[in-house]
DNA sequence: GTCTATACAAGGATAGAC
DNA sequence: GTCTATCCTTGTATAGAC
């Protein structure tokens, strides 16, 4: 079994260091090569080459490929939940559903650009991975989905979203016009800050001339 | 040499008639099985199954599962600009830009939905094909863009778009949430008219409650 | 055109030394 | 922790019969 201390025991804390700072560079490396190369062609001697390790060292870390690149995704979505919800839960309680979704839309963003490679990893190999890994990050999945349903649905209620348009579409617009930020071209030239402001009137206005 | 005699021969009709649509049904289970198994797990005994053939039999119609699977793709991009391109060019010359626009929207949506399994085949899999495939698309993948380029540029042109953006956000932005409408998940149970002028309203008017 | 049988390469996984 | 060496499965591709 290729488990690591991920922490909790009484080893010196130098060590732990060390592992998982390795276990941190082949995460990021596997990442990369994920979405440069695909599921498909992505080698586990490439991960290792790019971590500086040998092939079969990364079974000191992970059981298998499978279990690799589960860690990489699961690691964006668990990441990007929790910065939403924090970011969300930190709003004054005066705050309306309409901004409580604008802050769901920037945070969701800043966490998108602070995790590099694993934004766009998850977004490009997640249904192209074996059924059981899927299965085993659906939960996760289903949860952020759930949450993010009921901010729109709560904007919705509120009427500050307009009610004329299936709330499935709706819900599935919003969210994959914000994953697909991950997948743009020159989009590192832009701050989180500026691409929030652009993505909340691009999803609230539209790209159509603002009436005045 | 895997050829088949795609037209133009002096052989019997009935003949061609028979490769022709063998041929096809691989194009198509191969579709469906890049959708639902992604690039990598898509096994060529699994393509061949689903249509009906053993392995070794589906080198009769193809070179590799390279050729195979640029197929799949290449086809869906060249239905989609030609159906595009046809309906816009089929307006009125008193068309404004932001209609010819809307026109396009129109009909890559149909184009999407006509398609079936090629369009998410051809949004999933692209960025996880081997180079050269990759390669061999873009030029086809390269005048579509820039057809849409020059749609959205006129019509910020014409005043009918906002200017406030950066114009590579812009595309970016309309671009893929064209495409993500085939990842959507009931999007079957909505029309291509339906969803026409859904996402028209979305793209153009945004999901906020329009003022009046 | 399609099948069966097989050659062949690639890459994931394991064992054991250091 | 990391390396080297190796096993073993999988799947693409080919050859030749029918």
């Amino acid at each position: 079994m290729a488990q690591p201390n991920t922490n909790g025991s009484a080893r010196p804390t130098r060590a732990l260091a060390k592992s998982a700072a390795t276990r941190r560079r082949v995460i990021e490396a596997a990442a990369r090569m994920l979405v440069e190369q695909g599921y498909a062609a992505t080698r586990l001697a490439d991960i290792a080459a790019a971590a500086g390790l040998q092939t079969g060292s990364l079974y000191y870390y992970f059981d298998s490929k499978e279990s690799l690149v589960e860690e990489v995704l699961r690691y964006g979505v668990q990441f990007t939940h929790t910065h939403v919800r924090v970011i969300v839960e930190q709003l004054p309680d005066s705050a309306t559903a309409g901004e409580r979704l604008a802050a769901a839309v920037g945070g969701f963003l800043e966490a998108t650009l602070e995790l590099g490679n694993m934004s766009p990893a998850h977004v490009r190999t997640f249904h192209q991975l074996p059924t059981e890994i899927q299965d085993s990050l659906r939960p996760i999945r289903r949860a952020f989905a759930r949450f993010w349903e009921e901010l729109i649905d709560a904007a919705v209620a509120s009427g500050e979203i307009r009610a004329d348009i299936d709330p499935l579409v709706l819900r599935s617009f919003i969210i994959s016009s914000l994953e697909q930020v991950a997948e743009w071209p020159g989009r590192a030239r832009h701050s989180a800050r500026d691409l929030s402001d652009v993505m909340r009137t691009l999803i609230f206005d539209g790209v159509g001339r603002s009436r005045d």
